[in-house]
DNA sequence: TATTGTTATACTCTATAACTATA
DNA sequence: TATAGTTATAGAGTATAACAATA
Protein backbone atom coordinates (compact mmCIF):
# COMPACT_ATOMS: atom_id res chain seq x y z
CA UNK A 1 0.00 0.00 0.00
CA UNK A 2 1.31 3.36 -0.51
CA UNK A 3 2.46 6.15 2.14
CA UNK A 4 0.24 8.85 0.72
CA UNK A 5 -2.05 9.45 -2.44
CA UNK A 6 -0.75 11.39 -5.30
CA UNK A 7 -3.29 13.93 -4.53
CA UNK A 8 -2.59 14.56 -0.72
CA UNK A 9 1.08 14.75 -0.82
CA UNK A 10 3.37 17.75 -0.74
CA UNK A 11 6.70 16.95 -2.07
CA UNK A 12 8.42 18.39 1.49
CA UNK A 13 6.38 15.36 3.21
CA UNK A 14 6.30 12.52 0.10
CA UNK A 15 10.23 13.32 0.83
CA UNK A 16 10.29 13.18 4.60
CA UNK A 17 8.11 9.91 4.85
CA UNK A 18 10.06 8.06 1.97
CA UNK A 19 13.15 9.24 3.73
CA UNK A 20 11.99 7.49 7.09
CA UNK A 21 10.82 4.54 5.35
CA UNK A 22 14.44 3.98 3.96
CA UNK A 23 16.17 4.27 7.17
CA UNK A 24 13.47 1.26 8.61
CA UNK A 25 14.62 -0.50 5.73
CA UNK A 26 17.98 -0.04 6.26
CA UNK A 27 18.07 -0.55 10.10
CA UNK A 28 15.94 -3.64 9.54
CA UNK A 29 18.77 -5.04 6.93
CA UNK A 30 22.33 -3.91 9.44
CA UNK A 31 20.37 -5.68 12.42
CA UNK A 32 21.16 -8.95 11.16
CA UNK A 33 24.91 -7.84 11.43
CA UNK A 34 24.32 -5.95 14.38
CA UNK A 35 25.20 -2.30 12.83
CA UNK A 36 23.04 0.51 12.68
CA UNK A 37 22.68 2.05 9.59
CA UNK A 38 25.48 5.47 10.60
CA UNK A 39 27.15 2.98 11.63
CA UNK A 40 28.04 1.18 8.64
CA UNK A 41 28.19 4.77 7.24
CA UNK A 42 31.54 5.26 9.94
CA UNK A 43 32.74 1.64 8.99
CA UNK A 44 32.70 3.06 5.24
CA UNK A 45 34.26 6.46 6.22
CA UNK A 46 36.77 4.55 7.37
CA UNK A 47 37.83 2.06 4.76
CA UNK A 48 40.25 4.46 3.19
CA UNK A 49 42.29 4.92 6.37
CA UNK A 50 41.72 6.01 9.70
CA UNK A 51 40.00 9.59 10.63
CA UNK A 52 39.65 11.43 13.93
CA UNK A 53 36.25 11.82 15.37
CA UNK A 54 36.23 15.47 14.43
CA UNK A 55 36.42 14.55 10.87
CA UNK A 56 33.58 11.91 11.48
CA UNK A 57 31.14 14.41 12.68
CA UNK A 58 31.51 17.14 9.89
CA UNK A 59 31.55 14.15 6.84
CA UNK A 60 28.68 12.61 8.66
CA UNK A 61 26.90 16.05 9.76
CA UNK A 62 26.80 14.69 12.96
CA UNK A 63 26.90 16.22 16.53
CA UNK A 64 30.32 14.78 18.42
CA UNK A 65 28.21 13.14 21.03
CA UNK A 66 26.47 11.23 18.73
CA UNK A 67 29.67 10.16 16.86
CA UNK A 68 30.86 8.78 20.47
CA UNK A 69 27.92 6.66 20.98
CA UNK A 70 28.19 4.96 17.41
CA UNK A 71 31.55 4.37 18.42
CA UNK A 72 31.92 3.08 21.78
CA UNK A 73 29.62 -0.11 20.87
CA UNK A 74 31.96 -0.45 17.66
CA UNK A 75 35.20 -0.27 19.82
CA UNK A 76 33.98 -2.85 22.19
CA UNK A 77 33.35 -5.24 19.73
CA UNK A 78 36.50 -4.76 17.90
CA UNK A 79 35.54 -3.54 14.55
CA UNK A 80 37.17 -0.21 15.12
CA UNK A 81 40.26 1.13 17.03
CA UNK A 82 40.99 4.55 18.79
CA UNK A 83 44.48 5.81 19.05
CA UNK A 84 45.76 9.40 20.41
CA UNK A 85 47.37 11.21 17.88
CA UNK A 86 50.53 11.70 19.31
CA UNK A 87 50.62 15.25 17.96
CA UNK A 88 47.61 16.57 19.11
CA UNK A 89 46.60 14.41 22.21
CA UNK A 90 43.37 15.68 22.13
CA UNK A 91 42.87 13.80 18.93
CA UNK A 92 41.20 10.10 18.40
CA UNK A 93 42.11 8.56 15.86
CA UNK A 94 39.50 5.78 14.39
CA UNK A 95 40.48 3.07 12.51
CA UNK A 96 38.94 0.47 10.78
CA UNK A 97 40.13 -2.85 12.29
CA UNK A 98 40.46 -6.65 9.98
CA UNK A 99 37.02 -7.63 11.44
CA UNK A 100 35.37 -4.13 10.54
CA UNK A 101 36.94 -4.42 7.39
CA UNK A 102 35.84 -7.78 6.95
CA UNK A 103 31.78 -6.87 8.64
CA UNK A 104 31.80 -3.86 6.07
CA UNK A 105 31.73 -5.87 3.28
CA UNK A 106 29.24 -8.31 4.68
CA UNK A 107 26.99 -5.49 5.73
CA UNK A 108 27.71 -3.89 2.05
CA UNK A 109 26.04 -6.40 0.52
CA UNK A 110 22.91 -6.58 2.82
CA UNK A 111 22.62 -2.49 2.10
CA UNK A 112 23.19 -2.98 -1.69
CA UNK A 113 20.07 -5.36 -1.31
CA UNK A 114 17.90 -3.41 0.63
CA UNK A 115 18.94 -0.61 -2.02
CA UNK A 116 17.56 -2.50 -4.95
CA UNK A 117 14.61 -3.47 -3.29
CA UNK A 118 13.68 0.14 -2.18
CA UNK A 119 14.90 1.19 -5.73
CA UNK A 120 12.63 -1.05 -7.49
CA UNK A 121 10.19 0.50 -9.33
CA UNK A 122 12.72 2.87 -10.95
CA UNK A 123 15.37 2.02 -13.65
CA UNK A 124 19.06 2.51 -14.02
CA UNK A 125 18.45 5.85 -15.69
CA UNK A 126 15.89 6.83 -13.59
CA UNK A 127 17.95 5.91 -10.53
CA UNK A 128 20.57 7.35 -11.72
CA UNK A 129 18.33 10.69 -12.38
CA UNK A 130 17.00 10.71 -8.64
CA UNK A 131 20.28 10.08 -7.30
CA UNK A 132 21.61 13.39 -9.08
CA UNK A 133 19.02 15.32 -8.08
CA UNK A 134 18.83 14.14 -4.34
CA UNK A 135 22.48 15.02 -4.62
CA UNK A 136 21.53 18.52 -5.78
CA UNK A 137 19.38 19.31 -2.81
CA UNK A 138 21.88 18.19 -0.50
CA UNK A 139 24.23 20.86 -2.05
CA UNK A 140 22.16 24.32 -1.14
CA UNK A 141 23.01 26.52 -3.67
CA UNK A 142 24.74 29.10 -1.33
CA UNK A 143 24.95 29.03 2.45
CA UNK A 144 23.38 32.40 2.93
CA UNK A 145 24.08 33.19 6.30
CA UNK B 1 27.17 22.55 4.46
CA UNK B 2 26.09 19.29 2.89
CA UNK B 3 25.41 16.59 4.66
CA UNK B 4 27.30 13.79 2.77
CA UNK B 5 30.01 14.36 -0.08
CA UNK B 6 29.68 12.15 -2.95
CA UNK B 7 31.64 9.68 -2.66
CA UNK B 8 30.59 8.34 0.61
CA UNK B 9 26.78 8.82 0.03
CA UNK B 10 24.64 5.45 -0.36
CA UNK B 11 21.44 6.72 -2.19
CA UNK B 12 19.30 4.65 0.00
CA UNK B 13 21.44 6.79 3.02
CA UNK B 14 21.04 10.11 1.15
CA UNK B 15 17.63 9.87 0.76
CA UNK B 16 16.86 8.61 4.66
CA UNK B 17 19.14 12.38 5.51
CA UNK B 18 17.19 14.46 3.14
CA UNK B 19 14.19 12.89 4.72
CA UNK B 20 14.68 13.55 8.16
CA UNK B 21 15.95 17.22 7.10
CA UNK B 22 12.95 17.57 5.66
CA UNK B 23 10.37 16.57 8.27
CA UNK B 24 13.07 19.06 10.72
CA UNK B 25 12.25 21.90 8.20
CA UNK B 26 8.32 21.45 7.60
CA UNK B 27 8.62 20.73 11.89
CA UNK B 28 10.03 24.25 12.46
CA UNK B 29 7.74 25.62 10.21
CA UNK B 30 4.35 24.73 11.31
CA UNK B 31 5.49 25.11 14.66
CA UNK B 32 4.77 29.06 14.11
CA UNK B 33 0.87 27.72 14.38
CA UNK B 34 0.96 25.13 16.59
CA UNK B 35 0.97 22.07 14.52
CA UNK B 36 2.62 18.94 13.35
CA UNK B 37 3.13 18.04 9.91
CA UNK B 38 1.43 15.52 10.43
CA UNK B 39 -1.75 17.26 11.93
CA UNK B 40 -1.17 19.59 8.99
CA UNK B 41 -1.38 16.68 6.65
CA UNK B 42 -4.68 15.75 8.80
CA UNK B 43 -6.21 19.27 7.62
CA UNK B 44 -5.57 18.94 4.23
CA UNK B 45 -7.13 15.60 4.60
CA UNK B 46 -10.13 16.71 5.68
CA UNK B 47 -10.53 20.09 3.32
CA UNK B 48 -12.50 18.37 0.83
CA UNK B 49 -15.44 16.91 3.77
CA UNK B 50 -15.33 14.90 6.93
CA UNK B 51 -13.57 11.16 7.25
CA UNK B 52 -13.50 9.07 9.68
CA UNK B 53 -10.49 7.92 11.79
CA UNK B 54 -10.27 4.79 10.39
CA UNK B 55 -10.01 6.28 6.72
CA UNK B 56 -6.90 8.61 7.93
CA UNK B 57 -5.51 5.97 9.15
CA UNK B 58 -5.28 4.39 5.88
CA UNK B 59 -4.88 7.12 3.73
CA UNK B 60 -1.83 8.30 5.98
CA UNK B 61 -0.29 5.03 6.19
CA UNK B 62 -0.18 5.41 10.04
CA UNK B 63 -1.64 3.29 13.13
CA UNK B 64 -5.00 4.32 14.65
CA UNK B 65 -2.95 4.95 17.79
CA UNK B 66 -1.09 7.68 16.16
CA UNK B 67 -4.30 9.28 14.86
CA UNK B 68 -5.41 9.95 17.81
CA UNK B 69 -2.98 11.08 19.70
CA UNK B 70 -2.83 14.18 16.31
CA UNK B 71 -6.60 14.49 16.76
CA UNK B 72 -7.06 14.86 20.61
CA UNK B 73 -4.79 18.59 20.88
CA UNK B 74 -6.54 19.95 16.93
CA UNK B 75 -10.07 18.79 18.29
CA UNK B 76 -9.20 20.66 22.03
CA UNK B 77 -8.31 23.98 19.99
CA UNK B 78 -11.54 23.76 17.60
CA UNK B 79 -9.72 22.97 14.51
CA UNK B 80 -11.49 19.49 14.33
CA UNK B 81 -14.94 18.02 15.04
CA UNK B 82 -15.35 14.48 16.18
CA UNK B 83 -18.93 13.53 15.32
CA UNK B 84 -20.59 9.71 15.79
CA UNK B 85 -22.04 7.87 12.77
CA UNK B 86 -25.43 7.77 13.39
CA UNK B 87 -25.30 4.74 10.99
CA UNK B 88 -22.38 3.22 12.88
CA UNK B 89 -21.60 4.01 16.52
CA UNK B 90 -18.42 3.20 16.09
CA UNK B 91 -17.33 5.26 14.32
CA UNK B 92 -16.21 8.96 14.82
CA UNK B 93 -16.54 11.14 11.35
CA UNK B 94 -13.98 14.15 11.92
CA UNK B 95 -14.57 17.06 10.01
CA UNK B 96 -12.72 20.32 9.46
CA UNK B 97 -14.64 23.29 11.67
CA UNK B 98 -14.49 27.22 10.51
CA UNK B 99 -11.36 27.56 12.83
CA UNK B 100 -9.38 24.65 11.12
CA UNK B 101 -9.72 25.36 7.34
CA UNK B 102 -8.23 29.41 8.15
CA UNK B 103 -5.39 27.61 10.05
CA UNK B 104 -5.30 25.09 7.18
CA UNK B 105 -5.22 28.32 4.51
CA UNK B 106 -2.37 30.12 6.97
CA UNK B 107 0.00 26.79 7.48
CA UNK B 108 -0.07 26.25 3.92
CA UNK B 109 1.82 29.69 3.27
CA UNK B 110 4.16 28.18 5.64
CA UNK B 111 4.56 25.03 4.53
CA UNK B 112 5.04 25.74 0.46
CA UNK B 113 7.24 28.82 1.53
CA UNK B 114 9.53 25.59 3.09
CA UNK B 115 8.99 23.63 0.22
CA UNK B 116 10.30 26.57 -2.30
CA UNK B 117 13.49 26.70 0.27
CA UNK B 118 13.89 23.10 0.44
CA UNK B 119 14.27 22.17 -3.45
CA UNK B 120 15.00 26.05 -3.95
CA UNK B 121 18.98 24.03 -5.90
CA UNK B 122 16.09 22.76 -8.43
CA UNK B 123 14.57 24.11 -11.45
CA UNK B 124 10.82 24.11 -12.04
CA UNK B 125 11.59 21.41 -14.19
CA UNK B 126 13.96 19.44 -11.89
CA UNK B 127 11.42 19.64 -9.19
CA UNK B 128 8.91 17.91 -11.26
CA UNK B 129 11.43 14.93 -12.33
CA UNK B 130 11.99 14.52 -8.36
CA UNK B 131 7.83 14.63 -7.31
CA UNK B 132 7.03 11.77 -10.11
CA UNK B 133 10.56 10.05 -9.19
CA UNK B 134 9.38 10.02 -5.25
CA UNK B 135 5.65 9.23 -6.18
CA UNK B 136 7.21 6.01 -8.05
CA UNK B 137 8.85 5.05 -4.87
CA UNK B 138 5.86 5.77 -3.40
CA UNK B 139 4.14 3.26 -5.56
CA UNK B 140 5.85 -0.23 -5.35
CA UNK B 141 5.30 -1.93 -8.62
CA UNK B 142 3.48 -4.67 -6.78
CA UNK B 143 2.67 -6.05 -3.57
CA UNK B 144 4.42 -9.21 -3.76
CA UNK B 145 3.35 -10.56 -0.10
C1' DT C 1 40.75 30.97 25.54
C1' DA C 2 39.62 27.39 21.96
C1' DT C 3 39.25 22.58 20.57
C1' DT C 4 38.55 17.38 21.13
C1' DG C 5 36.04 14.18 23.03
C1' DT C 6 32.56 12.73 26.66
C1' DT C 7 28.28 12.36 29.51
C1' DA C 8 23.47 13.18 30.55
C1' DT C 9 19.03 14.62 29.31
C1' DA C 10 15.23 15.53 26.23
C1' DC C 11 12.59 15.80 22.00
C1' DT C 12 10.17 13.98 17.59
C1' DC C 13 8.26 10.42 15.02
C1' DT C 14 6.78 5.90 14.95
C1' DA C 15 5.44 0.85 16.48
C1' DT C 16 3.18 -2.51 19.44
C1' DA C 17 0.04 -4.45 22.69
C1' DA C 18 -3.85 -4.37 25.47
C1' DC C 19 -8.18 -2.31 26.33
C1' DT C 20 -13.35 -0.39 25.60
C1' DA C 21 -17.47 0.07 22.81
C1' DT C 22 -20.00 -1.15 19.21
C1' DA C 23 -21.37 -4.36 15.44
C1' DT D 1 -16.02 -12.88 16.53
C1' DA D 2 -14.54 -8.61 14.19
C1' DT D 3 -14.05 -3.59 13.83
C1' DA D 4 -13.42 1.57 15.43
C1' DG D 5 -11.26 3.99 18.52
C1' DT D 6 -8.33 4.58 22.80
C1' DT D 7 -4.49 4.23 26.23
C1' DA D 8 0.14 3.22 27.72
C1' DT D 9 4.69 1.93 26.87
C1' DA D 10 8.83 1.56 24.16
C1' DG D 11 12.12 2.17 20.49
C1' DA D 12 15.11 4.73 16.92
C1' DG D 13 17.34 8.89 15.51
C1' DT D 14 18.74 13.33 16.67
C1' DA D 15 19.76 17.88 19.40
C1' DT D 16 21.46 20.53 23.33
C1' DA D 17 24.08 21.70 27.34
C1' DA D 18 27.59 21.01 30.53
C1' DC D 19 31.98 18.90 31.43
C1' DA D 20 37.21 17.10 31.34
C1' DA D 21 41.44 17.00 28.97
C1' DT D 22 44.55 19.14 25.94
C1' DA D 23 46.29 22.83 23.10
Amino acid sequence: MSILEEHESSPGLLLALLGYDAMRRLRAAHDAHGLKPRQFQILGLLEHGGLSQRELNDRMGLDPSLVVALLNPLEADGFVSRERDPADRRRHTVSLTPAGATLLVAAGEAQRAVEDDLFAALDTQQREQLRALLLALNQPASDCA
